[in-house]
DNA sequence: CATTCGATGTCGTCT
DNA sequence: AGACGACGTCGAATG
């Protein structure tokens, strides 16, 4: 890892093309050869980049400038002019351990599975990832009823996850073995609903349930956390 | 802009919980206090970070060691025990001039604009982000017969952009004013069209157009260029 | 290898 | 401020 602050031009072209003025950066260049270029605001996302596998190549241009020029093989080119090195670097940081999670959609869809009724009075598990043609249902259940009902899980709840629920419903109402008893009705449940996404889901006559994460996981056995 | 080698561990609790043990990192502080956890691999993305606006506590864990503790305003909790630091420097990088971008999605609609033959034979615009009540239409044009044409536009074409122009379709065509000749066609165009939302825009009768943006953009007064 | 789908997505733009 | 769509989306899981 290569830590480098300097005033430097940016340019980039690839997927589109892209143009940072001479200011002055902080450059940093990993051991795989790949490159960001952050400024002192913004997010985590760098100002502009190059992904690996890339190779960086060192140079000079016509003015006597050091010029960083990294290509990918897929001919994306970020070129860095610099003129001024204000600090340099470099240091062995070895292989990170890496990271763990806890607490994304299918740690949700695992907390649901296990305790269904929470969506709705009676209900009952028949299988998660129920498989159809076009992808899997989150959980497929049971009402109290006997009916079938599929439920499509996601932390924030947007109108993308409807239409994926009703393209669900749409098929698995084709299905005589699931329609015997009646038709398949929808759930969309997530942490969060957007407002566009429950006026679409209601006009569809999907259901929608707001899941609350914590009171979920009081309602699991607390060993069982990750950490 | 505060730049740091630290052996260390990181955990983060928030939207999600996460950990990542002790090993050696790059810190990156920000000037408006946010922190990025960069490891000598992975792209762009640190290993763990916190996003602006948030504040930055320097303290002391009960064994004496160093601790940064990172807090949102949402209550997101980014905690760093340091174990030992092998680099420290602080920079003034000033306010960055920023990015400029050509070839996004937005040039592509301006280029089909003025070439909407390229999609359809005979087509003739009518206006750019025609509005809907749920929203603008890219394109609505009139092909060779005076049909309305309604044309969705994405650089990749995904199942998604074809729920929109459904929709759209939908609505446009419960309008007597664009029905009069007769049903209002969609035109679904994209850099790239995936084949399952090929498969779904054909099943609706929606047509699909891969769009050449070098093609037109040479079609164009190449004096346009940003840059 | 291609495709699909989630993400602490992030980022612009518009209401 | 909230909603919405694009992104050089990235990245993991899966067929």
């Amino acid at each position: 890892m290569r830590l480098v602050v300097a005033t430097c031009q940016v340019d980039y072209a690839g997927r589109l093309s892209a143009h940072l003025p001479m200011a002055t950066r902080v450059l940093m260049i990993k051991a795989d050869g790949s490159v960001l270029v952050h400024s002192d605001g913004g997010s985590y996302k760098p100002l502009n980049w190059m992904s690996p596998p890339c190779t960086l190549r060192e140079g000079l241009t016509e003015d006597g400038r050091t010029e960083w020029v990294v290509t990918s093989k897929t001919d994306d080119t970020l070129r860095i002019t610099i003129e001024e090195i204000h600090h340099e670097s470099a240091h062995d940081l070895g292989v990170d351990p890496g990271l763990q999670k806890d607490g994304v959609e299918k740690h949700l869809q695992e907390l649901l599975a296990d305790h269904p009724a929470t969506l709705s009075d009676g209900l009952t598990l028949v299988r998660r990832e129920f498989p159809t043609a076009i992808g899997p249902v989150d959980l497929m259940c049971r009402d109290a009823e006997g009916l079938s009902v599929a439920v499509e899980i996601k932390r924030r709840g947007d109108i993308d996850g409807v239409e994926q629920l009703t393209r669900y419903l749409e098929l698995l109402n084709r299905d005589p073995l699931l329609t015997g008893k009646g038709t398949v009705r929808g759930i969309f449940a997530a942490q969060e609903i957007k407002p566009q996404a429950r006026v679409l889901a209601e006009d569809r006559g999907i259901a929608c349930a707001v899941v609350d994460y914590d009171a979920l996981r009081g309602l699991d056995d607390p060993t069982e956390r990750l950490f």
